[in-house]
DNA sequence: CGGCTTTGACCCGCGC
DNA sequence: GCGCGGGTCAAAGCCG
């Protein structure tokens, strides 16, 4: 069976760090970048990807892992490196049609939706779903040739909650880093 | 003027 | 086949 697993945030609390993503494109594993500056509170792995059906619709799909788990994962696969990826292993990142990769979802406490992660987003979309009097919003990856797609909605249930999920894999370095607090802004040289 | 957001229309999969 | 719900498109408008 596939597995995923997350490298430990940076900051046992998950709150904001200062340290910089690491990036390294791998042709062999896919990776996917989470930010640093996210909190992150819960994390979702779409573990589904490999069976035919079920195109994940909404965060109910996704498994829930912890970062306990993610801990244990990585030790019992001897991880080595400090990186702060999230890392997809065994499979073709290609699903069904529309879907670039592997999707992992966030929950975030959070009063503002749009947090910045490195990357630059392009709206695309905004819907009112079922269920969730919240709206939600879909976001493309602004580089050329990126693929990757965001999801952002309010938490049904607890509305200072902020559901992010990620789609996809960028294949390309993040363009910048911004503000972390009061750490000034420093630009990314690929 | 270029890049972004907004917004209704459109598309598609799924269940009935 | 039809309706529903979720996801995407693209034209128009906004803004720096």
């Amino acid at each position: 069976m596939d597995f995923y697993f997350v490298n430990p945030h940076p900051n046992p609390n998950f709150g904001y760090s200062t340290h910089m993503n690491h990036h390294v494109p791998s042709s062999s594993s896919h990776e996917f970048v989470v930010s640093d500056y996210l909190m992150l509170d819960d994390i979702w792995i779409d573990q589904t990807r490999h069976d035919q059906e079920s195109r994940s619709q909404s965060i109910e799909s996704l498994e829930k892992v912890t970062f306990d788990d993610v801990n244990h994962e990585l030790e019992l696969n001897d991880a080595t490196s400090n990186n702060n990826n999230i890392k997809y292993k065994n499979g073709s990142i290609k699903g069904k049609k529309g879907e670039v990769g592997p999707k992992i979802a966030f929950r975030t406490r959070s009063e503002i939706e749009i947090m910045d992660d490195g990357y630059k987003w392009r709206k695309y979309g905004k819907k009112s779903v079922k269920n969730n009097h919240n709206l939600r919003n879909y976001y493309k990856c602004s580089s050329v040739g990126c693929n990757v797609k965001k999801r952002v909605e309010r938490d049904r249930d607890d509305s200072s909650y902020v559901i992010t999920t990620y789609e996809g894999v960028h294949n390309h370095d993040i363009p910048f880093t911004s503000y972390c607090g009061q750490i000034s802004f420093q630009h990314y040289d690929a």
